[in-house]
DNA sequence: CTGTTAGCGCGTTCAT
DNA sequence: ATGAACGCGCTAACAG
């Protein structure tokens, strides 16, 4: 016989200990009133002695009312995704629920199986950012709407999406930007996008599209897809800008995609403003720290996470039945990595 | 009577639902063979039919035996702490865990609550990262103790601790980093720590006092605590590089710090490193797009990921009874951010 | 191969 | 105020 056979401490085990019944452990461990003072610390006394550590599986089990929330991530990489977690985090916590983190990685297949792991653990609200936008997660999402389970999805859907959706006006945010970049006398803006296949990236490059054309700009319109990772990002924007006609100005998608085309940028040798202008949609910390500071367009985070959670609550305590779609506007910052056009001479030359 | 009180179909209304007994259910939606064919399909059927979704939470209640494994990281914006996680996730996936990811924020008091949580979810094991080191952690890893739980910490720990541990050789990675510089002629060198409370922060710090002493550099030792954040960072740089002897080089602990640093660099218009020369301890990804690219200090995180992964299936399968204390070796990564120290007379002009 | 049954640890009646 | 007993959804051990 093992020392490890010992097994943990159960409610029981207390209640034995204090001598007590099971009944009155309970209430006492779960904060309940109705208890004699003296009872009660015998109880507390037992557990603290015997190291007792409440199942709280079993204890959500048995009230058949989950006090937990699935939040599934598709990249921890992305600042932006964190941001988010951190303030659902804070609020779920400030309300009693607690947050269960899982990571899809940008693996539809995981994504799959993170979202089936969440549910099989009864939480009692799922959050999805899905990592390859819906088409793919549809199958583990609809299970989840089978299930009954409020469902908030976030950033990379639409409104088109039969769930409650919090979003960015990407498209205009997106025009916006471009505009920005035309009034300074660029033409050649190349737009940098990880996937088409993601709802709001391809809002995005729309959004670039309808600046472009409303500036009559359309032969001008270029929109490269480059992958999810800053490696690929690096990669086609290395091609790109080695090529004859480079675009004077880059407008990149998102945080990761910046990141991979600043490589290139360094790698290429180009100074910016000077030689080529960026844009990055999507801000992020370490932006402050370049020279020059990035312009880019900055979601409301907060604001989002926020809204996120507002809704879920509502879908929690039943005051929500059909879907909502909440949009927020993201804002242009304006800084130092956009410039004037140089002169055409001076880029061929 | 609501819609919404149409309750989720449990294992017994499926296993009615195909004219079968629970156990043959059971049998059939958890892949255990020894059902026949026709009525494992007269199962599956109605699971599908009937939406049906496993409770993994009464199947882990019942077997006695969880299959996740709990991970209580301290800051998810610190790109070292998501690298390890991403690690940690794919080899438990592999193994048939699954990861419940928890966050602390760097907050003490948060951190004791989510290291409870993890435990009330009835992991089979769990691995930390402790936010202030483990003195304030150290009650809620106790009880961690007194339950028999597999517990693995890692990074900001040290060998003394009664944990299995496994963290990188901050110390003498340290000391050569602060070698490198010394040898390109610095001799002000400051190091910029978060704070010594955390135990490898400190060690980072004697690493660096080593070295200086090993070179007689004595009275020029210059450590400065700088707190959590970059923001924090930032104003602690700012005052260093605007008084009087302005160092020659900076040797920042981690990543954080070294955002910050940067960013009042950057707000002092002074040159890396004609000007100034910084040492990052944790490289990440955005730095590779610094001009000039950083020095760095790297920590190998796929071989801490993996070997924490390893210790806990040891530990899991109880092939594994004392504590184990494994520490793996950084790497200095010399780029472009060190240089030689500029002439005295340059410095106080 | 199949069905029956006894709990896993806990919260919650309902008597007392 | 207190304790006994039931069952949450499921698996495992056993009997057929």
């Amino acid at each position: 016989m093992r020392v490890s056979d010992r097994t943990v401490p159960t409610l029981r085990d207390v209640a034995n200990a204090a001598e007590v019944s099971v009944g009155t452990a309970s209430k006492v461990l779960s904060g309940a009133s109705g208890v004699s003072a003296e009872r009660a610390r015998r109880v507390w006394d037992a557990a603290r002695r015997m190291g007792y550590r409440r199942n709280g599986i079993a204890a959500d089990l048995r009230r058949g009312r989950p006090t937990s929330i699935g939040l599934v991530l598709p990249d921890l990489t992305n600042p932006f995704f964190v941001d988010i977690a951190r303030a659902l985090e804070t609020h779920a916590l400030q309300h009693g629920y607690q947050l269960i983190l899982a990571h899809a990685g940008e693996d539809p297949e995981r994504e799959t199986e993170r979202i089936r792991f969440v549910m099989s653990r009864q939480v009692a609200g799922m959050i999805v950012i899905p990592c390859s936008g819906y088409q793919r997660a549809q199958h583990a999402i609809a299970e989840a709407r089978e299930c009954h389970v409020p469902l908030v999805m976030a950033d990379r859907v639409d409104d088109t999406f039969p769930a409650n959706t919090v979003t960015t006006n990407s498209r205009s945010a997106s025009a916006e930007g471009t505009a920005h970049l035309i009034a300074l006398g660029h033409k050649r803006i190349a737009f940098l996008v990880n996937t088409l296949k993601l709802v709001n990236s391809r809002e995005r490059a729309e959004g670039y599209m309808d600046a472009m054309h409303n500036a009559n700009l359309d032969t001008y319109v270029s929109v490269v897809e480059c992958g999810m990772t800053a490696a690929q990002s690096h990669a086609a924007t290395l091609k790109i800008l080695s090529g004859s006609m480079r675009p004077t100005a880059l407008f990149t998608g998102c945080n990761v995609t910046t990141l991979g085309a600043l490589r290139a940028i360094r790698d290429a040798d180009l100074r910016i403003p000077l030689d080529v202008s960026l844009l990055s949609f999507d801000d992020a910390p370490w932006m402050s720290v370049l020279r020059p500071y990035l312009t880019s367009i900055r979601q409301p985070v907060e604001a989002i996470g926020h809204a996120i959670w507002q809704l879920m609550l509502k879908l929690l305590s039943g005051q929500q039945d059909e879907c909502v779609h909440l949009s927020f506007t993201a804002e242009l910052l304006v800084r130092e990595s956009t410039a004037h056009a140089p002169a055409e001479t001076a880029v061929s030359g």
